[in-house]
DNA sequence: TCAAAAAAATGAGCATGTTCATGATTGAAC
DNA sequence: GTTCAATCATGAACATGCTCATTTTTTTGA
């Protein structure tokens, strides 16, 4: 196997990622331009792009290993609690991540949601994401907290249409952080408890 | 009151749009230059940029109005049916609007979601859009199809949520028209439904 | 050890969004 | 009608994402 290669490519890849990265937290992702990435990174800035599609794929790639990161910890760290606070848990990670940096987060978000359609979208992130929040959901109706017949799958992808529009919320100023917790509780209390007129018997 | 003026500036921005709107349709958001709008409009690219912040801006302003024809469409021509059909008929109206262009709408509903933080984010719109769902599912609990102590503006924000999520995997392509349907109308019924055991008195 | 092929790196150059110094148009005051 | 200030319009010039013909590096095979 071709180790020289294979190592200048890493070592490469390597460099212009923290450039990239250090040059986000700087300067933000506008205000980053592809030379000062190439030039930090001590490449030209074709090279650059042999790496990377676009300046937006480039976020991507930089992040989304972070963001497996937080979805490991949060899973890894789940309370024994109700399963409101379990998924609060969860989703609160991802605010935790997001928090390090909010303008970044924008446009992260941005990209992962409804990126360029040649990109590589992160499919596999998000079902298997959606899986895991199944699986919580599932534990939780075998334990009688929840319907035994609820289609876990389903019930997972509304819970997680609920944070994501918390995070907009959250991201384009309408709430705090506060704000954006009590916000996320109370609807995911109400997807608990539904819509529907409390049936008599 | 300035009459030339006035006149001047709205015959400006009549050609201006007409010409993006073209442009877009026949070339796409990204195909479109600011020079070739411009030239059709018979204006200088920095008039363009008198009207506009940017060229997103430019794309907001041209079809937030055309969404809230889509909006009065839809809540005028509710049906005389279950909360969950009324529903679906005022997504629905968004559906049929984005369906005219899927590429632009992605574009459209990127920058409505999330975009650039000095732009007009049109607040008013979704807040007035959040209130009529609200007053849709607050005369539908009043009819006892639903909870009457249901909190009507959190419930609408929830079914938004889920509309938000269904387009998106449209939009991105996992889920073909009658697929993103299907998927509303399930996680609309579980939202009604609850995700709680059935409780037996 | 050395050609030659294959792969990777490079940065000048291009395309295009945006700005801004300059000039044209309009409205008001007299 | 003239003047003048306020507003509006303009496109050359700039900034920057990205490409691609050329050059450099690495591997192969004999």
């Amino acid at each position: 196997m071709s180790t020289l290669r294979e190592r200048n490519r890493q070592d490469k890849w390597r460099r212009i990622r923290k450039a990239a990265e250090s040059l986000f937290a700087e300067r933000g992702f506008a205000g980053t331009t592809t030379r000062a990435i190439a030039d930090r990174a001590e490449v030209g800035v074709g090279t650059v792009y042999l790496y990377a599609k676009t300046k937006e794929d480039l976020l991507l790639r930089i992040f989304v290993e972070s963001i497996e990161a937080a979805i490991d910890e949060g899973f890894a760290t789940l309370p024994d609690a109700p399963i409101v606070d379990r998924l609060l848990h969860v989703y609160g990670c991802f605010f935790a991540f997001y928090r390090r940096d909010l303008a970044l987060a924008r446009v992260l978000v941005r990209e992962m949601t409804l990126g360029d359609v040649d990109l590589p979208a992160n499919v596999e992130l998000s079902m298997s994401f959606n899986r895991r929040v199944a699986a919580l959901l599932g534990e939780s109706a075998l334990r009688g907290e929840l319907r035994r017949d609820l289609p876990a799958e389903l019930a997972a992808t509304n819970t997680f249409a609920l944070y994501l529009i918390s995070l907009v919320a959250w991201l384009n100023g309408f709430v705090d952080e506060a704000g954006r917790d009590a916000m996320l509780r109370a609807s995911l209390n109400l997807q608990l408890e539904g819509l529907g007129p409390r049936e008599e018997s």
